[in-house]
DNA sequence: CGTGCCGGGGT
DNA sequence: ACCCCGGCACG
């Protein structure tokens, strides 16, 4: 295989590519990128604390409401004496009352209640107290100034975005996405560190080690599986390592860790569908959480009970749009309406959505793509998997087995396909872009627009539809990445054997 | 033009 | 069987 390496060896790593400029977002989308910098704009000018951790998701809207605002100033006109306020003062906000507003200078004098004394400021570092819930921790400028170390990070990950099953796991994934994505870039890429033992440990980096796990076949390299068929999957142990790594230590390896990233974000897996989701609408309104059904009601939740005293002005038209969210549950859960629990994806933009909330297309009984043809293969498998881990949405880094096809030699293959994402189904290809307002969140890694639910759309296609299936003999040129893509040229020898041999790639089936 | 992979070749 | 690659279709 040495010779095979050298051969090879690459003329252009994808693999550096992503491992270099992984956090900015490196998919095709224009879009990304732009949204969030923009998100962060209104940020820049400190005035709307809002954003800070809310889904990005929704917020088009907002955002330009904010943008104005910024240049227009603080639209809350005039204060009136007596009002209660906040205004940051000494490094903290405190509360305070209103002795006066001087429109013409734009200075408030504010009685500050905890230090019994007068202070005069600008109207930007004053906010009403009723309004502190939502508007909360971050002050106007100079406090803006001051905490941004944690901000231009948080606002590149798009942690409210995945709504996993409780509010405070939010906080978690948030935390360790974080964590891992700061590290990540660090590693840069020692290409293929022969580190002896420790690569043992890695179930697909190896290539040569993968006897080494004792288990299974003698013969170094992947070919050397003689029968192929159940291969003995190493898993067992290993997958709850890897569980750990895709969360927690960010360290997993020598320098390839950063490769499961890309994964754990993009990996369209469609195949491992969820049970019928169904989609829901949930109040970002600190303290609130309420979840509904329709978008309408939402709105008019959020409207009615938090924005109440704020409608009156135009420039808030819009603004529920931004506090709530889409979440999708599944149906058991939904119709119990868990207020905090969103398991699944937060999904995009609300708008292009009522059509999902028909349960019939959710609910649509379908085998995961994958298991159409290549179910048969090794039906054993599938079952021995720990738990349902395979099938079930595992909201944490998920184990994808395959270990079949004519190529397939190795034993059995895991790959830790991300805590992924439903959203990222990879139906790109689907009359999708119908909708024109394509809602690109704001996912650091990301590659093919996933959206809604359309899991079930797809495949009914490709179940139902016999003809636009294959028509060609040739297969439909896949979405998901390819071992090619993902590990790189150079890196070959951790392709999937298929792919090695210039074949259809078994790792990542579409 | 890069990529996925079929078809066909070599060992 | 394993391994490789020409060459085409697709984006």
């Amino acid at each position: 295989m040495a010779s095979v390496l050298s051969r090879r060896l690459g003329k252009r790593s994808l693999l550096g590519a992503r491992v270099l400029g992984p956090s900015a977002s490196d998919g095709p989308s224009g879009a990304g990128p732009p949204l969030e910098l923009q998100v962060e704009l209104p940020e820049g000018t400190a005035l709307q604390p809002f954003l800070t951790s809310k889904d990005p998701a929704c917020q088009e809207p907002p955002k330009e409401v904010l943008k104005t605002l910024g240049t227009l100033g603080f639209p809350q006109v005039a204060f009136q004496p007596g009002q209660k306020v906040y205004v940051w003062y000494g490094g903290q906000e405190s509360l305070g009352l209103v002795e006066k507003h001087s429109l013409a200078e734009d200075k408030v004098t504010v009685w500050l209640l905890d230090q019994k004394l007068q202070i005069c400021c600008k109207v930007e570092e004053v906010w009403l107290a009723e309004l502190q819930g939502a508007m909360s921790p971050a002050p106007p400028v100079e406090h803006g100034a001051q905490v941004p170390a944690y901000r231009p990070v948080s606002r590149n990950i798009d942690v409210p975005k995945r709504k996993s099953d409780a509010v405070e796991m939010d906080e978690m994934m948030a935390a360790m996405v974080l964590t891992s994505l700061s590290c990540s870039p660090v590693v840069q890429s020692p290409p293929r560190v022969e580190a002896s033992f420790s690569a043992s440990r890695d179930p697909w980096k190896e290539s040569g080690d993968v006897s080494d796990s004792g288990s299974s076949t003698t013969s170094g390299h992947w070919s050397g599986s003689s029968g192929v068929s159940t291969p003995s999957p190493p898993h067992p142990q290993a997958s709850p390592k890897y569980l750990g790594d895709a969360f927690g230590s960010p360290q997993t390896d020598h320098g390839f860790e950063t490769d499961p990233d890309p994964f754990l974000l993009d990996e369209p897996a469609p195949r491992k569908r969820k049970n019928s989701m169904k989609v829901m609408y949930k109040c970002l309104w600190p303290n609130c959480g309420k979840v509904l059904r329709s978008i309408v009601g939402i709105k008019r939740h959020v409207k009615a009970l938090h924005l109440g005293d704020t409608v009156d002005s135009d420039q808030f038209k819009r603004e529920e749009d931004f506090y709530y969210t889409e979440v999708q549950m599944k149906e058991e859960l939904a119709v119990a309406v868990a207020g905090p629990s969103a398991p699944g994806t937060p999904a995009a933009d609300p708008a292009p959505t009522p059509c999902v909330t028909s349960p019939s297309l959710a609910a649509l009984p379908l085998p995961p793509p994958k298991a159409q043809y290549s179910g048969p293969e090794h039906p054993g498998l599938e079952s021995s998997l720990p738990s349902g881990a395979l099938s079930k949405s595992a909201p944490g880094s998920f184990w994808h087995i395959q270990a079949d096809h004519a190529y397939q030699a190795l034993p059995s293959f895991q790959i830790p396909v991300s805590p992924h994402i439903y959203t990222s189904i990879s139906w790109a290809a689907a009359p999708a872009t119908a909708s024109p307002m394509s809602p690109v969140r704001s996912r650091s890694l990301s590659f093919s627009e996933p959206q809604q639910p359309p899991p079930a759309v797809k495949s009914h296609l490709i179940v139902t539809s016999p003809p636009r299936a294959q028509s060609s003999a040739r297969k439909a040129r896949g979405e998901a990445k390819k071992c090619r893509k993902v590990y790189g040229i150079e890196h070959r020898d951790q392709w999937c054997t298929a792919c090695r041999w210039k074949k259809a790639c078994q790792r990542f089936l579409d």
